[in-house]
DNA sequence: GTCTATAACGAGATAGAC
DNA sequence: GTCTATCTCGTTATAGAC
């Protein structure tokens, strides 16, 4: 039903949302507007809102989808993660291949923008969770066995990756040195999780004595 | 030299300040303008720019005085941490001051608007380094013979942290709950300092020769 | 120091030609 | 589906009265 061949269309539209992915990336939320959009996007101002209805909404569906479709790149990899340590090492790998996409840095303005929009709050929560929810997955799995389990939320854990992860990809952008030096310090940290996995049954034994009698 | 009595001249000035900062904690940096900082100041749109020359000029100035006067707030508190979980503490007081305050969520503001403003990227270093300063001083203190102290770089981890507790407060104004869990989990995670440092003899001998087994 | 007025421009959004 | 033209409003910034 209806009429094929409306390639042209979508590829406006198209251009549209990579126009604004575009101009969020390199100049940040608040220099979106529909004509630097536009202008990025080689197209005229008003098809914003033949497309999209408003400015918000174009950034609102820009966000989610350039979210998904990054995060469908790396399901597969969540889904072969065995161990905290390969967990870790995604993790470094998708910080080197966001940073230069810059797909985080648009969820991040995107989250800033939020405040005052919740068309935008909306749209960020359900990015984000794209995210979160590889993340907790793959922590589910990583951790069962571990004696880390019952001091370890996967969800929570998610969560506070995920939003750590914002944060410091927004530092990124002010101060790349400083980003650096505090992802070395988290790497340096994770080891202790190698640690504790690869305790003999001896020390492990007192490290979960400890940590019942802390907990209680 | 020069006139006294300039009291009025600086509360307007003071008025405008305070003005930004509700706009932009109630609204986001995307709705800061002359004009809707004026008005919540209680002021004509002129005056920001008699006062400071442009609205980015107000932001930054606003954003550093005022970081500054919540971390002043803290750093006697500070300076009395002796141990992790002190400062783990201080954290979770100051998390809650500040989701009240919203200082914090001003910070994380400025630093989204801090893409395509270099002033901006300025103001939000140097507000951002008095808080990591802080952190950092503290952490080298507490983890001074603790059997972290070989795996922890207390100048990345304070970059680490409070960039962290940025992304955090920003999802927090779009996703409370799920900031809330975050926290949690980071709290509950936190009780593995405390396991640690607590440790027998034997135990931390244990994990100190893995430490530098897996490190090596 | 503070106000009004205004210039000059960019913004969101719509109407209508094509 | 895309364009031009336009409306209306908000924005930065300045000039000048008070």
């Amino acid at each position: 039903m209806g009429t094929s061949r409306n390639s042209s269309s979508q590829d406006t539209k198209q251009r549209l949302v990579d126009g604004v992915l575009e101009v969020v990336r390199q100049q940040g939320i608040t220099a979106v507007s529909a004509r630097s959009v536009a202008s990025a996007a080689g197209a005229n101002q008003a098809l914003v809102f033949y497309h999209f209805g408003s400015v918000e909404e174009l950034v609102a569906q820009a966000c989610i989808s350039a979210t998904e479709a990054r995060v469908a790149l790396y399901r597969d990899r969540f889904a072969a993660v065995a161990t905290v340590g390969e967990l870790l090492a995604l993790g470094r790998e998708i910080r080197a291949a966001e940073r230069a996409e810059g797909n985080l840095a648009l969820l991040a303005q995107t989250l800033a923008g939020a405040q005052g929009s919740e068309r935008l709050a909306e749209a960020t929560r359900e990015g984000l969770n794209k995210w979160i929810t590889e993340v907790r997955t793959a922590l589910e799995r990583v951790l069962t066995g571990s004696p880390l389990a019952e001091l370890a939320d996967p969800d929570g854990l998610a969560h506070a990756v995920s939003t750590g992860f914002l944060g410091l990809t927004l530092f990124d952008t002010v101060d790349p040195d400083g980003a650096e030096q505090a992802v070395a310090a988290l790497e340096r940290l994770a080891v202790l999780v190698d640690v504790l996995d690869g305790l003999g049954p001896v020390a492990t034994r007192a490290v979960r004595a400890k940590l019942r009698k802390t907990l209680s």
